[in-house]
DNA sequence: CGGTGTGTTGAAAGGTGTCAATGCTAGTGG
DNA sequence: CCACTAGCATTGACACCTTTCAACACACCG
């Protein structure tokens, strides 16, 4: 059921027969109920999509910022670059997520954003925002929350820099992704198909390329996780939960209140 | 022109004669001028600003989350702890700035606000929250750009955490923290009035206490700051900033662009 | 006056980075 | 068809940045 995409050189990444996303209606229909209005304005959101290869940018850092962009297929990566060549990778953007939620709102971004894999977007145009924050506000407040959803993931992310040791760290990465890709639907089991570089998530975790090669054996060793080229499997997701320190409540407990969903309701 | 509370078991922090706090208006005012009846609607925010001393609790993790506040005057600080005793400051509130933006979108959060001085702010309900959405589109539209600047400045925040050295990175909280209270006015000259141990300093860069001490000894000693317990000033800017990698482009250039302004402003 | 919170300093241990070299696969061009 | 290159994964040895442990100074407070 998986295609084969030649990328770049010499890497192989395989896209999933659903790519063609319904992830956001997955995560929202988890909140909310939504109306055919509603699941029509989002499939509209996606009528255009584009496809940009892999190692292609959605945007560079000083360009310009364009538009709201809503990922249906593949990864993107949003990092900063320092003068001096350091990197760090801020974000990944997966499925169903959204970048530059409040693109309208800057002018310029220091940030890029880099797809590690071939990516299906659709670009949503200021315009287009803000007729759907009048048309329908429900949906809207769906995008803040997702919003919302990103800092808790970015704010994670902090704690995982600041205090976990290499191993937690990975260990705690590998759980996020999976967990984030899970939530869309696109694990397969307790696999998920990985597309990103020993490079990329030292990047990630503010490691050297060696110790994340090191640590990854070791995790390896350990009987929590398996690696090939393509593929990610969580061998023991408890037992990596445990030892990564990982709290997935971050993640889940982020239901819409109901004093709230009530006022959308009604 | 500055009032001595006393905080806690034996420090003081000094709170400003403009501790009343416009500076949320200073902020918005840059990007776009407001009109009276805006204007109005933000004084009334804060109609009825309430007090909490220092090291008392706005939000604590897993309680239920209350509403948006607005910081009117004091620092906050945004963490998460782990069940071994770790801490990681994410994030600071300083005045102007908002907490809980997406508050009525979710149902609890596993971070905590703690107030790390005496703190005047300004709660919000998720009712008077939509008015505002519905009354003035354009206060509204600052209020995402809110959003939109803390994302960036969490994002730099990982920047901080990943890539840079333990020097590198205190220089670079200095300054952003400097910076951002320069932008609300509160800044005196070089110097600012700064209430963070050493302690919360290493909880937010991912140190140890011990290493912030030294690290802010050569930082001394280099002649870049000067700090007291209550007052830090920074001698030379420029110098600190090319030694700490801050690039402060991740706090301005982040303008309304003109296409988004004029559907403001028509 | 002792107690607590904070700042300071030294010495030793350890986690992580750097440097360097190798193997492997896929793609390229002769 | 086979060198040859490029990108990525892997490993070992060593250096160094940062942590940990421990002790002490100082201010404020009850």
């Amino acid at each position: 059921m998986s295609v084969q995409n030649t990328v770049g050189s010499g890497r192989r990444y395989p896209t999933r027969s659903h790519a063609t996303g319904d992830m956001l209606e997955r995560k929202f229909e988890r909140l909310l109920d939504l109306t055919p209005e509603e699941r029509d304005a989002l499939h509209e959101l996606r009528a255009t999509p584009k496809n940009i290869e892999s190692r292609e940018f959605l945007m560079c850092a000083d360009e310009p910022i364009r538009e709201t962009v809503l990922v249906l297929a593949g990864w993107v990566s949003r990092y900063k670059s320092l003068s001096d060549g350091r990197r760090q990778i801020v974000s990944f953007v997966l499925p169903g997520d959204f970048i530059n939620l409040y693109a309208a709102l800057f002018e310029i971004s220091d940030e890029s954003l880099e797809c590690v894999t071939p990516v299906t977007y659709a670009s949503i145009g200021p315009d287009k925002m803000l007729g759907l924050f009048h048309e329908h506000p429900r949906l809207a407040a769906l995008l803040c929350w997702s919003a919302g959803e990103n800092d808790a993931i970015l704010a994670e992310h902090v704690v995982r820099l600041g205090r976990l040791s290499a191993y937690e760290r990975t260990g705690h990465l590998l759980l996020e992704l999976f967990i984030r890709l899970e939530r869309v639907g696109l694990t397969d089991d307790t696999s998920i198909s990985f597309p990103l570089t020993q490079e990329a998530i030292a990047d990630t975790l503010g490691l050297s390329l060696v110790h994340v090669n090191r640590t990854l054996r070791r995790l390896r060793n350990d009987g929590l996780i398996e690696m090939s080229d393509e593929f990610l499997t969580i061998l023991d997701l408890p037992a990596l939960a445990r030892a990564s320190k990982f709290d997935r409540r971050y993640l889940e407990n982020r239901n819409l209140p109901e004093t709230f969903l009530s006022k959308l309701l009604g």
